[in-house]
DNA sequence: TATTGTTATACTCTATAACTATA
DNA sequence: TATAGTTATAGAGTATAACAATA
């Protein structure tokens, strides 16, 4: 089989481009995915900046910076822990909420059209298989 | 739904992760994905690197630098086009060959892995998906 | 001593523009 | 005048190590 038709190159060539749709629809209101999964993580819990770091994955010393931006545009605020005055819990304003849910609309239009080739059943399909696939691998999902 | 339960979420963190697993297993035989890509689509037929750049989808500038690697080891020669001699003909060498299988081979491994949460069937049904999902988007495949 | 958050530095990667050779 | 390939440079993005404050 050819390599450029296997399951993992797809796999990989299908994040890339989905990545960059979604990229660019969250350009459009000032956001890098970076800064809309802090939005979405800080969401759910008050979270500290170490914590935000593991289960988005990404580099500590980057958290500051993109907490710095959307704490900038007042979209998310620093409280320290009274319990552990060396951490802060990032929450999100309620600008920051009315922010989040406008990106969670824009990115929900960018993936049904991503989605477009495939009906209903086929997407539902799609979504049952990768969340059986990357279970393992998101543990904070 | 969570926003981190989404097909879209999904296909990007499915990407990314077997993006880097692909990766680990191709710098253990000195390519990185570029290169294999490179190797790949040279194999089918001797193309420029104007044509490797539209095929792969990146900056001709980044072919350069890549072919100049391959060429010092060995695996890839350019040859100049008889027919028009501002184009090289990007061939793969024997060892290029070699090379080629044993990454393709490292690399249905790495695959074989990741897919391991999914039964034969299922990752039938997931290529199948991913086919029909990128076709338009890969006119190169 | 270890951890949270921060900063600075150096490194890598990439995009742009300018160039040569050929068409 | 346009295209294939090349090179240089500048800018962005990232990883590393070192630091202050707190535990």
């Amino acid at each position: 089989m050819k390599v450029t038709t296997t399951a993992g190159y797809l796999l990989m060539k299908a994040g890339i481009h989905a990545t960059r749709e979604m990229e660019a629809a969250l350009a459009a209101m000032q956001l890098n995915p970076r800064e809309f999964l802090v939005l979405t993580y800080a969401a759910d819990a008050p979270l500290s900046q170490q914590e935000l770091s593991r289960r988005i994955g990404i580099d500590p010393t980057l958290i500051v910076g993109v907490v710095d931006t959307l704490e900038e545009r007042r979209l998310v605020a620093r409280e320290r822990d009274p319990d552990d005055r060396r951490r802060y819990a990032i929450t999100l304003t309620p600008s920051g909420q009315k922010a989040l849910a406008r990106a969670v609309e824009a990115t929900a239009a960018v993936e049904d059209a991503f989605l477009a080739p495939l009906d209903r059943a086929a997407r539902a399909e799609l979504r049952s298989l990768l969340m059986k696939l990357m279970k393992e691998r998101l543990p904070y999902l």
